[in-house]
DNA sequence: GTCTAATATTCTACAAAATAGAAAATATTG
DNA sequence: CAATATTTTCTATTTTGTAGAATATTAGAC
């Protein structure tokens, strides 16, 4: 029926992250991006494990950055969103978006 | 790390369908509601066995419907969304919102 | 130079969510 | 009762999500 073509949450958030970091971003700070503006607990192996599979579904690429970085440590591998990334996005949250419309305010949801 | 505290995706839509039929939804109309509103493809069965993962979590409760349907068939079984589902779903709204906070207008997303 | 601490990614193993479609149940109509 | 319609349940599998240990790499201390 549907083939792949929906994010699942997780890969959202990812995506959104990378794109907020816009080129930037590389595993430790996504993790760190996501943590902090949602405030929802993420462990590293998780944001690697998305990350990998949103570039092998070709909505991220990845560029290994400097060899030298600030003060220790492995080289950074950074993402960027690729239009295939913005387009997955946008479709989940018109998807969203249009389940919602019309809910808020209706009285449907006060005191939740 | 966290522990069960969110929703899936397919799991949002389902919860958003039920909310939006008000006590009327059950599987099959829940489904048609789903694809009519987001054009989404989506099998019967993903539609059931979410139905049940969120009633089990205490996100929806159910109902046996009247005994006679319209038209004949089995008996329906009627959703409607409970305290926590309406929670947990507010929660991901904020969660994802908090996440495209920013990122719209700035230049970062037009023509996708 | 070697040790230690810091930073980052990769690997392993498993749990939860999503998916499809066949099967079964139940009612209506003729 | 046979044929048909409606709905739910069951079975099996793939995809996502999760955690944390293991490994790699570099800088700085000494």
């Amino acid at each position: 029926m549907g083939k792949g073509k929906f994010l699942g949450e997780f890969e959202q958030l990812v995506l959104l992250a990378v794109l907020r970091m816009d080129g930037d971003g590389y595993g430790m700070s996504i993790r760190r991006e996501i943590v902090g503006q949602t405030g929802r607990e993420v462990s590293i192996g998780a944001v690697y494990a998305t990350l990998e599979r949103l570039e092998r579904k070709g909505f991220l690429a990845s560029e290994e950055g400097e060899a030298t970085p600030v003060r220790g440590g492995r080289a950074r591998r950074h993402f960027r969103l690729q239009p295939a990334g913005k387009q997955a996005l946008l479709r989940s949250r018109r998807m969203l978006d249009s389940m919602w419309d019309g809910v808020d305010g209706v009285g449907s949801l006060e005191q939740a």
